[in-house]
DNA sequence: TCATCATGTTAGCAAAAGCTAACTGCCAAT
DNA sequence: ATTGGCAGTTAGCTTTTGCTAACATGATGA
């Protein structure tokens, strides 16, 4: 346990988001993860991986089991389907608006969710509410 | 004349892209822009924006003169007006339907930009031209 | 003339996030 | 029991892009 940068601050960095996230939809998937299938889904590395996931823990957003498995805490949680529902409600809007594929649009939704305003996020969810609800 | 790094490879990275667009942006004003300018523009320090421009200027995109002033060379207009243009686009789009003022529009418009796929512009581009061109 | 100021540049630091190489620890299989 | 492989970690490199400190230079102005 090294990673005492940040140390349990509440930054949260874009790789940090994309981490957690990814822990969520593989925890819904499988039930289980490890760091390594994080790399495996990400394509990252494991040491890459390794670095993230302590920084999660560090901020208190992930717990690690004695054989490696990772849990959400309750703030992670949270946190993660945030993250989540940011990513799925703007892969929809560009699907719908754009006109694009799912993947082009899942792949530009990962990007965009980092760095969106909660105010235009707000606003592109109220859109998506009044045209496409289902 | 350092900035030998990138030696007029054709990468264009993210700041180099905010760089070239606030150039293009005060030129188009003014008529005149020095590095200082951009500095002051972007809220960075002039050393940031020397090596910023530098890195431009070693890609072939600008050419500065003896006074300092900035010019774009014609490539460097063509990826001006390409990042310009994604930044209207954007903004537009995002007031359209998200419905935010134009300031937190344009502020995520200036991120957006640089990460968007080219099929995704393009769709949005559509969209904006049957729902509310002009 | 001499001091000051504005601009640009150089040198070097920092943070974020990727990487590889190499070590550890464990588990399984020969 | 030894060997092999997997998973996690450590150390340390790289790139991008911001910063400050400090310097050079040319113009301005007292």
């Amino acid at each position: 346990m090294g990673y005492d940068h940040e140390l349990e601050k509440n930054k949260m960095h874009e790789s940090g988001e994309d981490y957690l996230e990814t822990i969520y939809i593989l925890l819904k998937k499988n039930g289980y993860v490890r760091s390594v299938d994080v790399a495996t889904e990400l394509g990252f590395s494991r040491p890459s991986v390794s670095r993230g996931v302590g920084l999660l823990k560090d901020a208190g957003l992930i717990v690690m089991a004695e054989d490696g498995s990772l849990k959400l805490t309750d703030e992670g949680t949270k946190k993660a389907k945030a993250v989540y529902e940011k990513h799925t409600t703007l892969t929809r809007f560009l699907v719908y608006t754009a006109g694009v594929d799912a993947e082009t649009a899942e792949n530009d939704a990962c990007r965009i969710e980092h760095i969106i305003s909660p105010q235009t996020f707000k606003g592109i969810k109220k859109f998506m509410k009044e045209h496409k609800d289902q």
